[in-house]
DNA sequence: CCGGTTTAGTTTGCCGGATGAATTTATCCC
DNA sequence: GGGATAAATTCATCCGGCAAACTAAACCGG
């Protein structure tokens, strides 16, 4: 037998990537934190000298990653410290999107500020893949050339696209809602001379949502968050990281079927199929074209069929999520989209049935909430994936930089 | 606002660290590799200079946890390589197993061998804990007295329950075929003198079955496991590690709901009251005292009662195990237990919901396969995760036993 | 039998990077 | 203005991985 060559190098400690490795420490350190740390600090917090952590800082801020705040005038005796913040408008992750209802961009600085935006909304189901992507590309071409003018170094373009996407390879598998399959959106992308110099990676829509609410929290929260748009879409999130198994085919939680018996398929009993928007405005007996706002309307307005159209969703909705619970264990649940919407009118239900099945809710109870990263927040999900490489390898991001 | 305090300073690297590491890299290679490599080998597959490697070996030699082989004499120039393996009989994992039917023992050293094992067969439903307890450390008192007799460095004791174990704090919460309800299981074992100097730690009997699973199919898989046995439990298994979640409850597969609307508890459509042994044995119309041997039987003799029976808990089984690759994508399904025992006749049903539902089916087929781990996997698993205390960090490990 | 070749393992000097102690800097307080 | 106090920097040290040189142990061809 031939020697099986390197099998896995990235788990065995060199020393220069003891330096990486810390490098990347140091910066989420800045980066995380709620109030702008001093190198003191820092090293106390991370367990690192203080002199390892101050070359560390000077590496960042040579390299424009991170900048000094002006001195605190504390009360305290002795030295005041250097409070240090993520720089901005040094380095921006562009996030893109495109989904049923609309198109768009949005660029964001380590400091989490919005440098740039553009949104479109039309209804592009069944509109063709290469025509939106066109329409992406010009959207998006003017903001990376306005940033590159503006000195902001782009750390990377991710698209946000509802639908299977394989995390590895690339390519869009399928897009049920828009009507796309196996689209080559990497390479169309690409063929634009703004965009191929900054190829992009392609994610899950509500993946990237999840990360965005992730970020909004801060603190390493684990929850399973639930997106409603045309379709259902849904992600699982660990301590703070997106769990994208070995695809990035994860959190699929419309594909959860509740009622295997319901129909021929058992896919008819799907949770996309009981909760859908599409499902749930005809249960309201509301036209297909109608909005969701349409359904708000009627629930305020105490229209009973509608009411008794949400509630069956809540219904489905509470038991799939109990079955997510029961598999990955998590203990919190984050309604997104149009169950963001529909927030009040399903709580309750979901609270209960996860009360009811989830096998541990006795010792930790499950909590419901409502996602709080503001609107679009794949758009914003995608622009964090990006700047996700500079903070989980600053050392390698800077030498692909200066190459 | 006062220092926040160390975080999280297992994520610096530190020099020490570094050798720590890579000796549980060294050592690893050398217990998971397929044959004896020897240290160029090792230094090569690892990406690690030869004389790094040498350090680490002789150190682990010295540990005994390594053993050198006599010089394979193979029919090529140069010196012959010294084949490395992971020492026997120097350090023993002990896997503890209370389930329905039995309770027993089982130790396994670092080459995988089977150094002691006791199993006593027995109906403990609704048995007294303290007792079974006892039971337990009379049975395990002797096996560890006589590792140690034989100079075998007890790594650790891990108990297999089955039920929900909190795998921070330790006490068992419930364990519903066993009728035991929050019983601090390591408080009770840990009172006996043997056991004393090896307080166990506490785990669900599927996830330790699939880590048993995992470690007998080498090469990190990716898959579920579904462990059959009177409840059903499950396991998610990702490149050869268990995913355990927040607490150890993670992979309740047998509570996963796929007909909520079927009874007025949406608990009656969960795959458990389903494809349970209880209510597959009541469908098939044999008396709830009777063994799945018997099922197997009715089924062999052509039982029609006893087809049907097997098919509706096939129907079930399958679209839970779809909505688990859904959730977390997994490209393999390995029935255990029971479901192991009637492999052939659920294994077309399920392989076909699996196909119809999971949504990256048709770019990633689902592969369904039989458990292999042999007969009580949980005590395997369990003996191997006191092994992977040692294996993850070896040096830590050694630093606790001299002290 | 002997020197050349090949591969395994060890020795050695080197280098990068973390570290702790000492030093400098910058503030508050009396 | 002179301690006291805390932040940041400087410096000598140490640890561990690394490359290259070296030794060991086989095969081979004459």
């Amino acid at each position: 037998m031939p020697t099986p060559g390197p099998r896995d190098p990235s788990r065995v400690a060199r020393q220069a990537q003891m330096r990486d490795q810390n490098l990347g420490v140091a910066l989420r350190g800045i980066v995380d934190a709620v109030q702008p740390p001093s190198r003191a600090q820092l090293a106390a917090s991370e367990g690192l000298a203080r002199a390892t952590v101050s070359g560390l800082v000077d590496h960042l801020i040579e390299a424009r990653l991170v900048r000094e705040l002006d001195p605190t005038q504390t009360q305290r005796a002795g030295r005041p410290a250097v409070p240090l913040a993520p720089a901005q408008g040094t380095v921006g992750g562009v996030g893109m999107e495109i989904n049923v209802d609309y198109l768009g961009v949005r660029a964001i600085d380590l400091a989490g500020d919005v440098l740039a935006e553009h949104v479109e909304l039309d209804d592009l189901r069944g509109a063709d893949a290469g025509t939106v992507l066109d329409r992406l590309a010009a959207l998006v071409a003017p903001v990376i050339d306005g940033l590159c003018g503006r000195g902001v170094r782009v750390a990377g373009t991710v698209l946000a696209l509802p639908g299977l996407v394989d995390r590895v390879t690339g390519p869009l598998r399928v897009a049920p809602n828009l009507g796309w399959r196996d689209v080559d959106v990497v390479a169309a992308l690409s063929a634009h001379p703004a965009l191929g110099a900054f190829p992009p990676r392609v994610a899950n829509e509500a993946n990237l949502a999840a990360r965005a609410e992730a970020h909004a929290r801060r603190g390493s929260p684990s929850f399973a968050y639930v997106s409603g748009e045309v379709g259902i879409g849904g992600a699982i999130v660990l301590d703070g990281e997106i769990f994208p198994g070995r695809h990035g085919w994860s959190g699929e939680v419309g594909h959860i079927v509740v009622d295997a018996f319901r129909g021929p398929h058992a896919s008819d009993g799907s949770l996309e199929a009981l909760a859908g928007q599409d499902a749930m405005l005809r249960a309201a007996g509301l036209p297909s074209t109608a909005r969701l706002d349409a359904l708000l309307d009627a629930l305020d307005a105490g229209d009973e069929r509608a009411a008794s159209a949400v509630a069956q969703a809540a219904r489905a909705l509470g038991v799939a999520l109990a079955n997510v619970a029961n598999v990955v264990d998590v203990g919190e649940v984050v309604l997104g989209g149009t169950f963001g919407q529909l927030y009040d009118h399903v709580h309750d239900e979901v609270a209960a049935r996860l009360d009811e099945l989830v096998i541990f809710a006795p010792w930790s109870p499950l909590e419901v909430s409502r996602a709080c990263a503001g609107q679009y927040p794949a758009m914003t999900g995608g622009a964090l994936a990006a700047l996700s490489t500079v903070l989980t390898d600053p050392a390698e991001w800077l030498r692909t930089q200066t190459a």
